[in-house]
DNA sequence: CTCATTGGTAACCGTGACTATTACAGTTTT
DNA sequence: AAAACTGTAATAGTCACGGTTACCAATGAG
């Protein structure tokens, strides 16, 4: 996504990506449709095809991206059934439950802090050519 | 840990904490001993044996939990070698380190707020017995 | 039209992490 | 001595993920 904000609205092949990323392309096909889901980017078949932002890297944040790769949620409560002759067991998956879902919001705050443009911004600041 | 603290300074034996979590006693050893290591709990052998809280639950926070038994950084950049003939390639882990850190530093202090004393205290107050 | 290039997806394998389980040694109380 | 516990090693099973191959659909160049 980085390299995509970075070749600014340029299209750019699964293959191209994969390199530079070192893996895959079905890797990066694998990626991209969930991102392409999400409305983050748009892919064109064909010869001159390719993948490129479907907004502006000004308005996608780092929590949009993970949301869109991540599925649900980062963290997880297993889902055992409880200990019914303790009331800790009985108890513990809401309480639990409760307070994750605080961090979470606080992960999701920092994230949405950070523009893809930020982060294009950096590296060409530390791009000599 | 939320039971120990429920029952409050009370050692209790790994095969307990086991059956309250529906899983196997050496499970939780393993689990135990780390916190150990971190100065968490103490455990005894012995007839009478079993492990209790090392620290007063007020002392303890679900941050020095997180670190005592998930060992390192809840996230993780891979360490493939870059590929050197792409700019965002190049510098992408630096960029994305310090994002990361940012972001820990938020779930931390979110983790760093809750005590162990206070999961007790909210599983007391809707136990009926 | 033909064909090369690309995205999209399914199928499969190997690997690494984790859980569960068994087993055994060491310690402490009874 | 016996019982009950911790601590740890070894093992097997499961699950998620990356990597790979293969095939189809779409598109543009010739």
């Amino acid at each position: 996504m980085t390299a995509l904000a970075y070749h600014d609205g340029e299209s750019m092949s699964s293959s191209l990506l994969a390199r530079s990323v070192q893996t895959n392309p079905v890797v990066i096909r694998r990626l991209l449709g969930r991102l392409g889901k999400a409305g983050l980017v748009r892919a064109h078949p064909g010869k001159a095809g390719g993948a490129e932002l479907a907004r502006r890297p000004e308005s996608i944040t780092l929590m949009d991206i993970f949301r869109a790769v991540e599925g649900g949620s980062p963290f997880s409560i297993p889902d055992k059934p409880a200990n019914k002759s303790c009331a800790v067991s009985c108890r513990m998956k809401r309480v639990l439950a409760s307070v994750l879902s605080e961090t979470e919001k606080a992960m999701a705050a920092s994230l949405e802090k950070v523009r893809l443009s930020d982060l294009a911004s950096e590296i060409r600041a530390s791009d000599p050519g």
